[in-house]
DNA sequence: TTTCAACACTCAAACGTTTTCGCAAAATAG
DNA sequence: CTATTTTGCGAAAACGTTTGAGTGTTGAAA
């Protein structure tokens, strides 16, 4: 076992001085040509390679951003970390992963523990349970500190930094677009209850885009799921009783369970019926049939809060603060649940 | 903006030595009770937290554990990083993720970055472009230096070190065991080729379970994929011709089509035919029917490696070395594509 | 011969901790 | 009232690095 080499070790076997070693290894003009030859030839023999953790302390940087998540066993966050990686990765900078499971505890235990010198600045989506309590001093006490913090998917008012989300407005409204284009007149909408935000914007796109192309507004062709639990049946009883030609659900999961009604209904999707999801995730490509769904594009999401962190980092001191959001676009992944 | 307080500052405002304040906040018995105290007070109400840097510098490890992975848009590598992360995090660990991307040379990369100082040891599968050249020098290299690895899923005997791997001959045979005890006599298998050694494996036990029971194995009735992207229209014909009660998949992809290519074909799953699936995924648990499945339980995969690793690490050096492999039992998740 | 610049290097401080040692002053013992 | 112990604190080194300032030698210009 050979322990790693420091400049101490190599100064000491070279007989020169610490501060000779670490310029000649920097090219420093203050090195004679023979010494610094004979220096960089033993670094390369022994690979040497500097200490980070020595750098981080001397640079007052770690070049370490990190990313808190509520949970990791979950389609959209893993492309956002990739996306995240990709970004950090091509600028230098390395990524430390650390999970809240919605937990408003472990969200702030892990934000202190990284904000104390581990990491230069954070990306993070807000815990379910923090979201609950409305109480973000945590995130605001980082914030004061200088430390930037970008805010995805999850955001709040209340934290005055740069965010990245996607505008559920937009991308409901391109679905059931889509759908009266190709023909639909009576779309069914699987939602959740209002109270859930992405529930409430997502509807909100529905009624717009029926609003504008004069489509009628039918009251029972809207499901509003309350128990997540149950949804299966709801929707089942919901398809059961309802004549449409078409369906928009806000999730993955509900868009499957929907088809499956229709299947059992006697409908075949899409000859019959069309039906639209979103969120893009593993099931939507694979169910079969695959689901025309809204992407909600969630490596763009994490590479533009890679940038806009990396931005803040390597801004010069006297330049202005200002916080931007960035809205990442949605778009629709026609595949084999709808026809066209 | 208030920036991050340092001993040496709560040693000056206070006017007592940086020491002082040290062994104060450390309630060493040096310090007396009214300076302690005054000191405490202080550090609390300026909400004083060491800086991890110059605590990983000083104490020469970083209470960070490095997991580099092929690919984290994956389900089971998501919930390996669970389980790793819940244990780390009970022991005071932090998890810092590197992606590979299944390259050679960005696992190289990340590993002699993590390697400098940033982490005390890692956790890591190895990406398919390393098992193809089968160059493992930087992981040998790595191990060399003392810093402790464990490799999880995809091992090889070439490396000296802890791992965790699963028992495939042995998850194979617990599924086709249960497909024979619920009275299966025609077992259809859908596997890959055989120089993927995961493929291999599964066959193995489902030929042997078939001998143990005597049952006649049927050459028609296995399937090698050859063709990932031909996966669809493979397993279509190969249902279409051939006179099953049961199939056996090594994996979910091919579960869900051959169950697709039953139902198409006027079968009933599970009521005229039982499948099950490897690898339990999002698929396994949301498609219609769900899919009885192999767990692999990357969870405990995940905890297992992050204990052996830990272990290591906390152990004291006059101990002897040695190495362990761990291999974490697959388990069947009974759900709807099979009676019983 | 003196002066000075160039060269090639070393010293020392700094980043923020912890910890060993040393040293006064105060408290106790003789 | 002196001798010794205890108490309370500070100085300094160490972790590994970078870097500005300082130093000694050489060779050339004045």
């Amino acid at each position: 076992m050979r322990p790693k080499l420091t400049l101490k070790q190599i100064a000491r076997e070279l007989d020169v001085s610490i501060s000779t070693v670490s310029k000649a290894l920097r090219d420093s003009p203050e090195i004679g040509e023979e010494t610094r030859k004979k220096i960089k030839a033993f670094a390369k023999l022994y690979n040497y390679r500097p200490n980070n953790i020595a750098l981080s302390l001397k640079n007052r940087k770690t070049k370490t951003i990190g990313i808190i998540i509520p949970e990791i066993v979950h389609y959209f966050f893993t492309t956002v970390i990739s996306g995240v990686e990709q970004v950090a990765n091509e600028k230098g900078y390395n990524v430390i992963v650390c999970l809240s499971n919605n937990s408003f505890d472990k969200e702030v235990l892990n934000l202190e523990l990284l904000a104390n010198g581990s990491t230069d600045g954070f990306i993070l989506s807000i815990a379910k349970e923090t979201m609950q309590k409305e109480d973000y001093h945590h995130l605001i006490e980082v914030i004061n500190q200088g430390m930037p913090v970008v805010l995805f998917d999850r955001v709040v008012d209340e934290i005055h930094c740069d965010k990245v989300i996607i505008d559920d407005v937009i991308g409901a409204k391109k679905a059931v677009q889509y759908l009266i284009d190709n023909g639909a007149k009576k779309i069914g909408l699987v939602s959740t209850v209002d109270y859930v935000s992405v529930g409430k914007l997502r509807t909100r796109g529905y009624l717009e885009v029926l609003r504008n192309n004069n489509v009628e507004v039918q009251e029972n062709l809207i499901l509003k799921i309350e128990d997540m639990d149950n949804s299966e049946t709801e929707i089942k009883e919901f398809i059961d009783k309802n004549d449409v030609d078409a369906v928009f659900a806000v999730n993955e999961h509900f868009a499957i369970h929907a088809i499956k009604a229709l299947q059992e209904k006697g409908l075949k999707v899409p000859e019959d019926v069309s039906v639209i999801g979103f969120t893009d995730g593993e099931l939507s490509k694979r169910f079969i049939p695959s689901l025309t769904t809204v992407s909600q594009h969630g490596e763009r999401m994490g590479a533009e809060a890679a940038r806009l962190l990396i931005d803040k980092l390597e801004r010069k001191p006297e330049e202005e603060e200002s916080y931007k959001t960035v809205i990442v676009e949605t778009s629709l992944v026609e595949r084999n649940s709808t026809k066209s």
